[in-house]
DNA sequence: CTTGACCTTAGAGTGTAGTACGGGGTTTAT
DNA sequence: ATAAACCCCGTACTACACTCTAAGGTCAAG
């Protein structure tokens, strides 16, 4: 296959390719006679998955190590499985974000229906409840906070 | 609240901050007599929410989109309904792309247990048994196909 | 044996999302 | 009353991730 064929499948721009190539994310292919690229099928799963990686807001640098994730010479087993297990944390922690997002979204039609208090139909109300029990906001340590007087009258500009 | 105060507690760049008002991301704040900016508490939970949108792939302009879900003169709350659930949509198919990464790179790390065959320890290993399942690649209309005359110019992202 | 769709390179240009800078005014602590 | 630590605005600069252009070589069809 060569380079418009797998631009093509993997739905990326064909210069999109290239730049993955000279970045690091896809292994340099062989060459043809002519210096055409000759691309495995394998390819196009490996172009799609930097593009999907990306749709969750990985970057680059981010899927290249998720990419080169093998027992190389000087890592051992034992490290792939580290640096595996972090990653999957990473996505926990999205998978989290997602749900609370969804959480919101999903009261949000709720409390729209139809005739529902106008007022409760932002997401940002909607959020206002929900991410106080998942996004950990912390409590401002407001309360202790003498320095802050909140004298805002009378000054000329 | 002052503008420090809300990047210091949204973890985010002073100047990030008036540039997502600048750009409708945040509302216009009252100013103190002075001209300070003084935010409400509930700033600081929708700076994190677009810090987290961030995170999770979604584009400002996505995520404007996802603030501004409400009634507004001119939207009805079928409206607000029905984009909630075309985000709901977006959001069930980042979960779905997750799942499968989540899914590889645990049987990676089950694969690279100890004495596990070398090969086995990549990803992109992993992946090509994974993504055959999950991730829809079709079938590349078959070795058969030698004749493609289909244009295909530009594609949207 | 020419036409047009493909491919090559180097390098320039674009859009998004910030981030920093300069020159000033304000607030707070000593 | 002066310094430190805030804040204001506008403009300029940066990083990242592409995306395009120019100038040319290759390949299959007619």
């Amino acid at each position: 296959m060569n380079i418009g064929k797998l631009a093509k499948h993997s739905e990326v721009n064909l210069e999109t390719i290239r730049f993955y190539e000279r970045e690091g994310l896809l292994p340099k292919p062989p060459r043809s006679a002519a210096g055409y690229r000759v691309f495995p099928v394998e390819a196009v799963r490996q172009v799609r998955f930097i593009k999907h990686a990306k749709e969750l807001g990985f970057s680059l640098k981010e899927i290249k190590e998720l990419l080169t994730l093998r027992i190389d010479p000087g890592s051992t087993g034992a490290d792939v499985r580290k640096r595996a297990k972090a990653k999957i944390a990473d996505i926990d922690e999205k998978m989290k974000i997602l749900h609370s997002m969804k959480k919101a979204l999903t009261e949000l039609t709720a409390a729209c229906h139809g005739k529902g208090s106008i007022s409760k139909c932002s997401i940002l109300e909607t959020l206002t409840l929900i991410n106080r029990k998942i996004l950990s906001l912390p409590q401002l340590e407001g309360a202790h906070n003498k320095h802050r007087a909140e004298r805002t009258r009378d000054r000329r500009h």
